[in-house]
DNA sequence: TATCGTGACATTGTATCCAATTCTGGATAC
DNA sequence: GTATCCAGAATTGGATACAATGTCACGATA
């Protein structure tokens, strides 16, 4: 995939989309090693905007620079993924507060369609698009300074996890979640905001103690950790 | 100040901490525009590590990069700022939290040392060196994935209307802040985390309630905005 | 007078080359 | 068999040169 980069000045703009969306893609696995020569020549063009496009996956998470040494896909330690989803806790319902005035009742109503997809998602796959558009997607309603990007940030670290996690449970074996996902789509259309934040607290907080019940999941990563 | 960059690899580094460095200590002023050429001139380099910098220093969110156009130091809205103490009053308490088994007696006593020093500081910028020092120096006891750097991230970009707003009060105004600080102390001392984590959200809160109040902080900026 | 080109200039973006560093694998010593 | 050390290769970091882009003053035109 050549990534056609047209105009002048938004290389390093293509690569990192490109690159952080194969490392979402799972096209990637944590703590797998990035060559820079092999991206430039992956993505055509010289080694310059791919540094600059790894730099910027960095601050994003997604990517870990060494001095002198190299680039790796960022990986989790179980407790460091468990951090992550703490600090969810406590942003989300903060996120879900700054949008609630743009989440109107025709949008509520596609909110209570993708929970009712998932409970149909055929493949993990789908289960982890429909699952990201429902929370994600409730979080871009408003313009933010830097809670939507967080968010985001957020969500994205921890994406393999998620993948890993989903496919260890089998995605009929999610009652509990889609359970929620309804309860939060009922809040939201009553106008109880204390109560859906409430929700997305507790859905965050359930899904973390799963996840600390599985230490497994974080053993997919390859060994060149560093 | 020329950087000397002995060794190979850490150029970007140190432009990075130097440049981070002089925006927090307030030379430049928030919407300054930055010069790649100025920069590399001044700490002696190319632009290459310049750029690497910039970028870094984007995505802590004290440099604002424009593709082709430009680069600038981040500057605020009134609302943005809000967002970020609304951001930090979820994120802090927390981060005390994960600090606590660390918050020794020892550490508590200091902490009341700083708190009595900031009530003498004879001007503004060892008042917000104390206060820094007092509220991030809680927060890096432990070693955290995310969150230090990010409670260190919301209080940077923060920093020159923190200061503009500390000058504008005059530093023998600050009664209930000291007394907060004096609350905190204490309930560090009897060991109850969930008063402390109440003390510094609404510690946080107050300050952000003040700072809506006073919308001339966010004019010191320069027009250059873009 | 206001608006819209238009050109030169300033600044940023990228390629190529070279230097510095790290990594690898095998030879040697114990 | 294991550890240590030392080339050579692989890889990253940075400097220079040039291309692409944006800025801005200046003048023409309505």
């Amino acid at each position: 995939m050549t990534v056609p980069a047209q105009k002048h000045g938004n290389a390093s703009l293509a690569i990192a989309e490109a690159l952080r969306h194969a490392i979402l893609r799972g096209d990637y696995t944590p703590g797998e090693r990035i060559i820079q020569d092999q991206l430039s020549a992956k993505y055509g063009g010289s080694r310059i905007p791919v540094r600059e496009a790894l730099r910027t996956l960095e601050s994003e998470g997604l990517v870990r620079l060494v001095a002198n040494t190299g680039a790796w896909v960022a990986s989790l330690t179980a407790s460091e993924c468990s951090e992550v989803y703490q600090t969810r806790e406590r942003i989300e319902p903060l996120l879900l507060r700054f949008n609630a005035p743009e989440i109107t009742h025709d949008y509520i109503a596609e909110l209570d369609e993708l929970a009712k997809k998932m409970e149909n998602a055929r493949d993990v796959e789908e289960f982890l698009r429909l699952d990201r558009e429902f929370h994600l997607g409730m979080y871009q309603r408003v313009p933010t300074y830097l809670l939507g990007e967080l968010g985001t940030r957020l969500w994205n670290t921890t994406q393999p996890y998620r993948r890993a996690y989903t496919m260890l449970v089998d995605t009929n074996n999610l009652g509990i979640v889609h359970s929620e996902h309804h309860m939060l789509v009922t809040a939201l259309r009553d106008g109880d905001l204390d109560l859906a934040e409430q929700v997305v607290a507790l859905h965050i907080r359930r899904t973390r103690l799963h996840l600390e019940r599985h230490p497994e999941v974080f053993t997919i990563k390859t060994d060149n950790t560093h």
